[in-house]
DNA sequence: AAGCTCCAGCTATAGTATAACGTATCATTT
DNA sequence: AAATGATACGTTATACTATAGCTGGAGCTT
């Protein structure tokens, strides 16, 4: 099937993974996992054509809608994040309280926000709980049920304002 | 120059838009301004290319770096905002304490939200205080210095909700 | 086995954005 | 007013991002 190894760091995510959609009845094949494999073996976003020409080293004939297909399920599944500002695809953190909110579009608690340096480029991804409520509070009070948020501040990181 | 004419509160907006920009000596040249009333000139956010179609007709020769140009130009002047998950660009709000923050960078209290109804697609821009203060808050503790930001949250709106 | 559903291969094409170079326009200085 | 420099715009080409639509195949259910 899928003969390649990654890192301990990130057969150990694909192996999280694996349960995380054995547990909803979701198919992470091995196409898929492959993948969520080169998302995660990265330091920085990678966008979808990069993503491609990787995939393309071992999975002769692989066109866009591979890539963005598989790209699909793993947003679906909350395995990975799209940064909107970059058109690049991150993997998830991973968190002791699990993915399974994110099925089911709670927007809150698996909300995501990327700091973006415009100096360096690297992208440090917070998950703060105060602007997750802050957003679900100033929603509510307009009668609006959200389901995915984005936020993404770019700016310059510690090391580039300096 | 431009002889278009249109709606009282649209001109009402491009005055205001040329009175920032005076002031600022930056150029609000008739072509983005004529770009910035397409803009403002639409319920919802306009894609660049909707933009570009509805500049020809009173704008012959118009092409796309036409379009984008002007787009960058309004969008660094704080007037309008881009909506990353549509790649559409939508008008500020006109709120009483003035633009001229957006000119400095100044992400925490420039920064608009935008509820994005998957059902009908109609965009709502909030402009909520705690929002932009927990990022600000989030983004400090890391060492970050933010100077713009995305906040975009897709859902239902009150009506589609029902 | 027939029928169903989901997945992936494949070709084509739609949609979004920028590079690069030349010309014109405007503001300022001399 | 002429020279200079900076900014804006015209124009062509091209790069980059994403999806439509159709085909066959794999696995499951009846």
């Amino acid at each position: 099937m899928d003969g390649s190894v990654y890192s301990a760091e990130i057969e150990q995510q694909l192996a999280a993974a694996a349960r995380i959609c054995d547990r909803r009845d979701t198919r992470l094949t091995s196409l898929r996992r492959q993948v969520l494999a080169l998302v995660l073996d990265t330091e920085r976003p990678a966008t979808a054509y990069d993503l491609l020409d990787r995939l393309r080293a071992h999975h002769k004939g692989a066109a866009p809608p591979t890539i963005y297909r598989a790209l699909d399920f793993l947003l679906e599944q909350g395995l990975i994040h799209k940064v909107e500002r970059l058109s690049a695809y991150i993997g998830c953190v991973q968190h002791g309280h699990g993915h399974d909110r994110a099925a089911q579009g709670d927007a809150v608690h698996h909300a995501a926000q990327f700091l973006i340096c415009r100096q360096c480029g690297t992208v440090l991804e917070l998950e703060d709980g105060e602007i997750g409520s802050a957003i679900g509070d100033a929603a509510r009070r307009v009668g609006f049920r959200p389901l995915a948020s984005t936020i993404e501040i770019e700016g310059l990181c510690s090391r580039c304002a300096a």
